[in-house]
DNA sequence: TGCCTTATTGACATTGATTCTCATAATCAA
DNA sequence: TTGATTATGAGAATCAATGTCAATAAGGCA
């Protein structure tokens, strides 16, 4: 771990969710000049890797990441407005989904031989706003 | 619909799945010379827009399209290889996920007041090959 | 049918996110 | 230290996707 690594983790660890590269690059010129918008990517893509930080894309250009914390009240789907862009995470899962989603997994691990690491899950629409000017 | 137009959604309709715009855009040159880049752009974006086929982001740097076939026996969810990219189609386990998706439609809809007109799931994992050379 | 308005096309240029390159600097295990 | 190895940052390069615009095609109407 290095100086520039750790101050990326720190800040997407603490960071509101969901920032693109250039605006975790942005962000930490602040409090960490110098860093570069190389390492910024490198170290995104390492993070990925490792599991340690989730890598979205929503279609709007560019790559978004956040911190996957560990636990039920970190585990979170997404609720996406395809007109403004905004993302929703909800964590509010039925029993049942996270048991069809373990399940799930089972049956596809045997059924294909792979050996499944993750998911994503989203829901697509309208949000309250962009619903009324369709 | 134009010429163009037909033609893109002849060959979607009809190829295998999973086709990114320059694999669209070549294929279709053999038949159709002539077809724009721009164009093939333009109506893909058209069509998704309009729900007939559905844009797939993989992470592999250019977007996907597959032809949206109505009814059960078209729809379905995938199965992703971090490592190769190979993409798996799966309709199996269709009728309990199918009635979960809704119920949690109708959940999120009414708590985010969001209108919801589509969803995303997919499990991500290593395939047979690829589990071997980790 | 012929005319006119509007939408679409294709070639090309441009944008912009991401990756590559490479010389310098930091890391780390003897 | 020392030398081998890895990471960094500045800039260049890549390349999917979009924008521009003059030429065509489509479609409505007399
Ligand atoms: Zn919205
Ligand atoms: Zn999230
Ligand atoms: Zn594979
Ligand atoms: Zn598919």
């Amino acid at each position: 771990m290095t100086a520039p690594r750790e101050a990326i983790l720190e800040f997407l660890s603490t960071s509101s969710k969901h920032m693109s590269a250039k605006e975790i690059y942005t962000s930490l010129q602040k409090k960490y000049p110098g860093i570069g918008l190389s390492t910024v990517y490198r170290t995104l893509n390492l993070l990925a890797r490792m599991g340690i930080v989730t890598k979205l894309l929503l279609g709007d250009g560019q790559s978004r990441y956040e911190f996957k914390s560990k636990g039920k009240s970190g585990h979170h789907h997404h609720l996406i407005c395809t007109n403004c862009g905004i993302i929703i995470d909800y964590r509010e899962f039925f029993e049942e989904e996270l048991q069809l989603v373990r399940k799930t997994e089972e049956k596809l691990a045997k059924k294909y031989k792979f050996m499944i690491q993750d998911h994503n899950i989203e829901y697509l629409g309208l949000c309250e706003k962009c619903k009324l000017k369709y």
